[in-house]
DNA sequence: TTCATTTATCGAACACCGTTCAATATTCGA
DNA sequence: TCGAATATTGAACGGTGTTCGATAAATGAA
């Protein structure tokens, strides 16, 4: 049956799925809602349903099987609809992995509320940041896919999204790692340049992970994560 | 044409080409070379061509650019004959990155018999690390195609390859801290540990690399690395 | 030499992928 | 009511990695 040929106002109703799900949604035309507000409503809606498909996608079945197709199939919507809300693929990438970036900052940000020294407080962040890379791997996975990607830059304006989310993380750390000196904790140096040392060493100690059993040998990772952390910390004092 | 009607002799020593190729490097019958030799040069001449043919993709066109279609028309086989010599197309890049980490290998490992004190062979080392990931980008683009790869682990075989040529990196930087703790130039501790904690932060510095002038802000990624280098060097002191 | 067996080569075929685009439906403002 | 703008679609495109049957060449035993 093509539906092509029945009445708009049929499709409307029983097959036209995507102002179907809108109505489901609650938009209703009207004196409620402005013109405007509904659209950019409707708008947020459709990014939403194209984002709950991505990531049902990723916690599923994991980075490598997110395929446009599968989005579209799982969001009940065409496959040129998705390119009509996000520019490509890569697009929904990064807003997933903000999604990711928000939740590990929401994981730190708990941790510097704490009143509790700079250097307890680095401990835990970097504790935050294994369980992170180990309960949300999917999350951490598509962090590491624009972090070790190897196009040499992002066009500046996906940069800038990216960096939006990932600056707040760095700062974060170089604010412990501030008060951490102005109360002594620390010995006086570059709060900046230890936040981004202290978090490079931890990132790339997660993926050295992988060597474990083998080039990592007998040691376990778990371990030598553990120490590291101590021998950073302690470089800082 | 179809080159199949011709007859075999013919087709041998005008049209098919893979043979000719072999005749060309000099594989002769007869009794220079028994059987079974002549038949392992000639597999290793076929892996070589097709290795040629990848290295060659990979320095020009990088990492991104490199498919089995591209292999195999620049080696000039058909695209079944480069699966009669690798499984599949991440066997030739391991092939590939074994020749990326052997080469980073030399590097250090002159490094390593100079007669200089073991925290200046770190910092040297750590100096040739990065020298490796911006001139040898494209070797360096596929050692973190597999270290930064999210599927969770490798099949023990290829992992095993892989781990072959990586152990010794991480040895020779384990051997360097171990006898500077020997003659007393750093403190005693985890050499091993250490190592790892090293060649990790170096990793994960050069990866954030590409937030450079973002979330890195105004900071050269140059002057961090320097001083990320300095600060682990101290804290093994 | 003959001839079955093994080894080697090939490219079409397969099932995907990300992306584009003309066709079409819907909504909007005048 | 009627263009214009917005939204939706899926087929089509050119690519990917991989498989496989057809077929040729080399081998070794009879």
């Amino acid at each position: 049956m093509n539906e092509n040929f029945l009445p708009a106002v049929i499709r409307t109703l029983f097959i036209y799925k995507p102002v179907d799900t809108k109505r489901q949604a609650g938009f209703k035309t009207g004196s409620v809602m402005g013109v405007k507000e509904r659209r950019a409503a409707e708008i947020q809606f459709r990014l939403d349903q194209i984002l709950d498909a991505a990531r049902d996608l990723l916690l599923c079945d994991g980075i490598e099987n997110i395929s446009i197709s599968k989005i579209a199939r799982k969001a009940e919507l065409g496959v040129g609809t998705i390119y009509f809300y996000f520019k490509n693929k890569e697009e929904i990438f990064i807003s997933l992995q903000e999604e990711g970036l928000s939740l590990f900052y929401d994981m730190i940000q708990k941790i510097d509320a704490k009143k509790i020294k700079s250097d307890e407080k680095l401990r835990r962040i970097a504790e935050a940041f294994y369980q992170f890379s180990q309960e949300h791997k999917d999350y951490y996975d598509i962090i590491n896919y624009f972090l070790s990607s190897s196009r040499a830059f992002f066009k500046p304006e996906l940069k800038n999204k990216i960096d939006m989310s990932g600056h707040k993380i760095f700062y974060l750390i170089e604010s412990v790692i501030c008060s951490g000196m102005a109360d002594k904790t620390f010995k006086k140096a570059d709060a900046k340049n230890n936040s981004i040392l202290f978090f490079a060493a931890l990132h790339g100690l997660l993926q050295l992970k992988k060597l474990e059993r083998t080039t990592l040998a007998s040691q376990n990772h778990a371990d030598i994560y553990a120490y590291s952390v101590e021998t950073l910390i302690n470089g800082f004092k």
